[in-house]
DNA sequence: GCGGAAAATCCTGCATGCAGTTCGCCTGAT
DNA sequence: ATCAGGCGAACTGCATGCAGGATTTTCCGC
């Protein structure tokens, strides 16, 4: 991604950024599945606007990695393999540590609440059987950090995480070693931890948190070797 | 920035990328002064393109940073400040010690023989009294960087070279305190490691780079304060 | 001469048309 | 059945037109 949209004193976003953050959710979501074709005209039409927003989005979600794209031929959906998914973890290990860091040093009170509360709503759905609204809500957190963290150069993290969100909710279904419910614990922990203003528990938390999502990978990671 | 566009086996690439180069070549070398208003159609005109490819230049260029938007207000190319360029700083320091690490460590040999080709030509324009050249060779060096780190997620430190870039070159001659050849004398040691494949070393030389770089900035940022 | 309103200009955001290329399918030969 | 070749459909890259809104200029009252 790229540095945030102003914010909007209308409410009302272009098209194109309401494009992005329906393809992006298409991504993650895989209702457009990694490795498919994605058209200009045939997103435009899906999401009723014209071309050119849309192919503003696309070209958004391509420098952000989400899409591929070979020129003259057209985007896919980036496919998802491990190696992939370890250079995108260790491209998070360089920011994310940073990133909350921060956050924690420089969040206003009134984000100190925000995150309290997003905090609360991760326990809520610390058990839900269906972990898309929380994958959606945690887009929202790291908004959120990213705003406390007063750095609009860190953002490039963000399609870093929709990467993970897609891998993670891609895999977790085949395996029971790694509970979903530690996910959104270390959500909870590092929200906390941020409110609080606690730096080094915070980075500590997210040093953690990315052991554990790299372990994860690395565990489902096996199977990508082996065909389907 | 954004991912760098896939190789392109014809050499030729699109007009929207040329545009992006010319663009930001014109903001890092204050053609396009700080604080100056950019239009899609007065862009378009001087680079010789139609306005599309302009626009997709100037929606990357916003989304790196390098230049600000109001939405339906148009876009002007960023201001220079201290605090902006300590959050630059900020960021680099989350990415680039990562970066050499992992071109150290990735490197091919034919990467190793470009990167000290890259080194003779820093030493070549050391003592040059013009520093616009060796800053567009540092661009390429980054470039060879990421390409060597084999990590295209690294790719959004791109644009916060741009931005020091053009901070240093609006300050560097009014001061005598840091002398221009010691950041020359930085890249060649980095690529020299980096070369020799030496991850400690490149990893030590980025963060003492870093630290150089800030004290400079500060240093100069003084001035920033005061109007000039 | 000056402040403020109205008009003209400029600009962005978006849709759309066009050209050249790529892709997929169909046909036919082996 | 398999593969090569060719044709048609589809798609990207780019230019351009248009509408709504912002900015600047102009003009009028004071």
């Amino acid at each position: 991604m790229t540095l945030p949209v102003p914010p909007d004193p209308d409410g009302d976003q272009s098209l194109a950024d309401l494009a992005y953050r329906r393809i992006e959710d298409l991504v993650v979501t895989m209702e457009l599945a990694p490795g498919a074709r994605v058209s200009e005209h045939g997103l435009a039409e899906r999401i009723g606007v014209g071309r050119t927003p849309v192919r503003e989005a696309l070209q958004r979600l391509a420098g952000d990695g989400i899409l591929v794209t070979r020129p003259r031929r057209g985007m896919r959906v980036r496919e998802i393999d491990l190696a992939t998914q370890l250079r995108v973890l260790e491209a998070r290990r360089a920011l994310e540590s940073t990133l909350v860091r921060r956050a924690a040093l420089r969040r206003t009170p009134a984000q100190a609440d925000r995150l309290r509360a997003v905090a609360a709503e991760f326990r809520r759905m610390r058990d839900a059987s269906d972990p898309v609204p929380a994958l959606r809500h945690d887009r929202g957190f790291v908004d959120l950090l990213l705003e406390a963290a007063a750095n609009p150069f860190l953002a490039s993290i963000i399609p870093l995480y929709a990467l993970s969100r897609r891998f993670w909710l891609a895999h977790y279904a085949r395996q029971t070693r790694f509970d979903p419910g530690a996910i959104t614990d270390f959500h909870i922990r590092i929200a906390e931890a941020v409110a609080a203003g606690d730096e080094a528990e915070a980075g500590a938390l997210a040093d953690a948190f990315l052991d554990h999502v790299e372990a994860f990978a690395r565990f489902v990671g096996l199977d990508l070797a082996v065909p389907a």
